[in-house]
DNA sequence: CTGTTAGCGCTTTCAT
DNA sequence: ATGAAAGCGCTAACAG
């Protein structure tokens, strides 16, 4: 630690009592105008600065949350811990990030670090093969607030914020229809987290509004816990895609690595973008529009979830709302149409 | 506050002192084997963990290191976040990360609040506009350990990791003089910064040991603090460059923003590259052979630079030196060759 | 080997 | 209006 100046201090210096200096700096109704100003002064002066630890070892809060994501270098991830970081900072709360790597057994370590940690709350983005929320449960009903963000559960009970996944997942599919395409091939994650499935359904759906038959075969999912199998997972199904008598003519792809990684796969396996096989992914890097062809999108509104994922769990750790009424909320996504979706060329 | 089990429960349950629980659970060697063992096992079965806070507050010190950066939105930054957590994390240090946004109003903000909040040490990469280290370096006279990382000064005197930007930048000019570029421009950023100015002498020898004369016309800086700003310097710069009737074949941009707009424009200008002109530049996004042409870069090992420079922090806080030696560790950078540097066609 | 005690910096009764 | 004292959970010097 680095703090030196304390009230003991201040109260030497100024002649009064440690009591007295705490309650001036607290604005005490109880202390004379004078005294108070002068302490403040002195203090502000001196800048005085109380030592979080033992204003947090009294009061058993520490100011601080956790969180909890799968990755810090991650687009999407780094833009919703902008967001938490906005809306934490403006409360004074500190926000202490841990990873998971996409790793329950390491996802557990991390909470319980946080929580012997004596973290207020936690904000928590689970990895994608994360089945088991009895510990959070427990942390929660022992009375640690506890708030869902991007990727939900229902194994859980809480406060929930993410994308509206399954109208960007059908608004996604179409688009694609409107633009000619309909042997629509949909790769997602092999997490059981309603993210995933919630996106199935969304494409699902938008085939049977359009009175397209849904094609099982159409449908894979990669590995997502570990860059090497999603890779290997990711070249094997879009071969698979392309031997098929009646191929696809367009992918819906439902994560941010596998959008990206499929661009590269595709022009590499020497398939031409949207000619051969159109193209349109979640992922809200920027640089979309720099790729060859620029990729079509569905964005999330990642800022805009973080920040109210905090303000979720900060309500919840000040208690606004004395008997929590637990919400989920789903921010609506924007699809951003790109080349790699140009309408369908007849040939 | 979350946490309920503390010494004087297990005290009363197992009808022991509190301190002899204390001495049990740190391995004294003062205390019996029979007891130690009864203790920690009790402890593990009620799941124990001492309070965080009251040990900080005791011991004066808080095992946890803040982290001061211009964005968490930032693919190099996230890499090298990636890796101080990494070795943080094993040292049982928590980060707490907070963000400048390139202001140095900001940043000295973000730097009294972790000074406040009792952080152990600061590791920090300085907004870009920052010139004035006075601040942070009378906390390091006070005694609190400073580590500067990934953006170096010399107005503080203290471990310094990042990376060899001169030779990164040397290594891309003469990389672009061997594939047949002779007229190179170079966009950097308006900072004082070191890191510019080792790009900019790494860029001039490159010119100097070929034997091309230093065009000062083709040195520009763009205004780094604001995405606005950036974007209009970035396009008038641009336009600059391609109205010289002497015009660059080449550019070597320094700085991640800077290299994958830049190629978002040239494209979106109607240049051709690298048949119009030549790209090469900073960036650490795995994207950049997914660009349209696939992108040339200087990559730089940021997950090591932030291990290192979290490394060099701990020790400080731990004083393994007693008498520290400041050194400045500059890591090797590496170019990526692809499409947007490929050889000159003569024409 | 175990227990008592003081104290880290702060807030908060409860006196004065 | 000010101050004395207790206590948050923990460690460590000192007694026994």
């Amino acid at each position: 630690m680095n703090n030196s100046l304390t009230l003991k201090d201040i109260a030497k210096a100024l002649n009064l009592s440690i009591s007295t200096i705490s309650k001036s700096l607290n604005d005490s109704h109880e202390i004379s105008i004078d005294t108070k100003k002068m302490v403040l002064e002195y203090a502000q002066k001196q800048h005085y600065s109380p030592n979080r630890l033992a204003k947090g070892l009294k009061e058993g809060k520490s100011r601080s949350i956790g969180v909890v994501v799968c990755s810090l270098d991650n687009n999407v991830i780094a833009q919703m811990l902008d967001g938490i970081d906005k809306f934490s900072t403006d409360k004074s709360y500190q926000i202490i990030i841990m990873q998971s790597k996409e790793s329950p057994i390491q996802e557990t370590a991390c909470i319980e670090l946080l929580y012997a940690g004596g973290v207020d709350g936690i904000l928590i983005s689970p990895a994608c093969e994360t089945v088991d929320f009895s510990y959070l449960q427990s942390l929660q009903d022992s009375g640690l607030p506890v708030v869902l963000f991007d990727r939900l559960s229902d194994q859980i009970e809480t406060h929930k914020v993410g994308a509206d996944n399954f109208k960007g997942a059908y608004d996604a599919t179409i688009h694609l229809i409107k633009n000619g395409y309909k042997n629509i091939a949909h790769l997602n994650t092999n997490t059981i987290l309603s993210i995933a499935t919630e996106r199935v359904n969304g494409y699902k759906q938008a085939l049977a509004d359009s009175n397209i038959p849904f094609r099982p075969e159409l449908l894979r999912s990669c590995d997502y816990s570990d860059t090497q199998k999603l890779n290997a997972d990711l070249e094997e199904s879009i071969k698979y895609y392309m031997t098929l008598e009646n191929k696809p003519d367009a992918i819906f792809t439902a994560a941010d690595q596998i959008s990206t990684k499929c661009l590269v796969l595709l022009n590499k396996l020497g398939f031409s973008i949207p000619g051969d096989i159109a193209l349109i992914g979640f992922t809200n890097t920027d640089l979309a529009e720099a790729f060859s062809p620029s990729l079509s999108t569905v964005h999330q509104p990642a800022f805009e979830i973080g920040q109210l994922a905090a303000q979720k769990l900060i309500s919840l750790i000040e208690r606004k709302n004395h008997a929590p009424e637990f919400e989920t909320i789903m921010l609506e996504t924007n699809i951003k149409a790109r080349s790699s979706s140009d309408f369908k060329t007849v040939n």
